[in-house]
DNA sequence: CCGAAGTGGAGGTATGCTCTCCTCTTCGAC
DNA sequence: GTCGAAGAGGAGAGCATACCTCCACTTCGG
């Protein structure tokens, strides 16, 4: 069954405008929206949204396939920048920047469920270019060398939960811890030493997907 | 009505029990667990919760009013050390510790409705200390000079969301990213000119407050 | 020994979500 | 134009998850 049969005109044109709309729903509230939400948006019925999309995870899906591509690219273009420091930090502001405009983005990275298995693949892609890019400052000794590979996207976290709650008050005010971490990375000034070892991979995992609720 | 008649054993007994088991569960999961489910930890029935205390804030009350008095007394010894570098990291510190050992603790100084009341309190008492800790390390030169007063607790928030995604695998790791972030605001180094302004105290108070959830 | 204090936990009430169902509307091929 | 099929809408079913109440029963202690 199905050959991809093109849709009516109507409904391409609505499923547009819900695709539209839920980028800029999630965007600005994260993912928890409701679907109805979206779908008022739009100015459609939910039902609509429902025959176009399974359910919500596909929309998220649909919508969060080229954000991914989009990070892959970031890290490629940082790569190709001779000075490793500028490399690197062009990689951890574009991270932030993109964490900091789509809330939703940032929620699909962490989410558990199905978007664990989103995550996943998003890290398989991501992961290897970013340890370069770590290590190849690393070596040129423009970031501290006790700095581990799952430490960077922690402190992404760190950034994009400031983002969060400063979105609405002072949408750049980001910024500012973003510099604040880049210069505690920077093996320019003296370094604490870590008082305690990095994440492995596993407890990395772990910690990354959204904390389940606790039975009993 | 109702001068304090003391209560019956049993019922003093049950007191106990439902504090001990709420500080430990608040402590853990922070304050979004349900009053079942501290009921069923402590051994008794709901019911028998709500005979105690009116509603669940009044649970948090009588739990937190103590935490805010160990945060001003932390605040009080820091201040007496003399090097000022010592003194503010030491505050910032505890603080840090405080919020990774007790994630509801946490919770209620970000919480909004009546918790509003409770962090505005809080934090009349705090703050005053706190901003003269930094200025002293300012002074002294130890500490940048673009930080501003509003930019400490961001943070905190930043490690305390760390702490609460770790906690369950590496219950340390935490003090990494306050490694970084302390020297992230330290003078010692060469450091990065903030790029943006800091928070004023409005758009700092509704920071802190947890997101309202927009409607439409 | 018995009245008052205390207890437990099922369930009332509220909220808010995802997704279904079915009637009515609109498109567009012929 | 016609008409069958595709699409649209949105009420509401179903589910989950809380907070808190109510009242028949139990336990304390004077």
């Amino acid at each position: 069954m199905s050959a991809i049969r093109p849709l009516r005109a109507d409904a391409e044109r609505n499923r547009a405008r819900i695709l539209a709309a839920a980028a800029e729903i999630f965007a600005e509230r994260g993912l928890d929206v409701s679907l109805d939400d979206i779908a008022a948006h739009a100015g459609v019925g939910v039902g609509t949204v429902y025959r176009r999309f399974p359910d919500k995870d596909a929309l998220i899906e649909a919508l969060f396939e080229e954000k991914i591509d989009a990070v892959v690219a970031l890290a490629d273009e940082a790569l190709e920048i001779e000075d490793p420091w500028e490399g690197f930090t062009t990689f951890m502001r574009g991270m932030c920047r993109m964490q900091a405009a789509d809330r939703g983005f940032k929620d699909a990275l962490l989410a558990r469920d199905r978007g664990r298995e989103r995550m996943a693949a998003a890290r398989e892609r991501i992961a290897p270019r970013a340890t370069k890019l770590l290590a190849r400052a690393q070596e040129a000794g423009v970031i501290r060398s006790d700095l581990g590979p799952f430490d960077v996207p922690m402190l992404n976290l760190c950034v994009g939960l400031i983002a969060d709650r400063t979105r609405d008050v002072a949408p750049d005010y980001w910024e500012r811890v973003l510099t604040i971490i880049i210069d505690g990375i920077s093996a320019q000034g003296p370094t604490t030493p870590m008082p305690v070892e990095t994440l492995d991979r596993e407890a990395f995992t772990e910690a990354m997907a959204s904390p389940r609720r606790r039975r009993s």
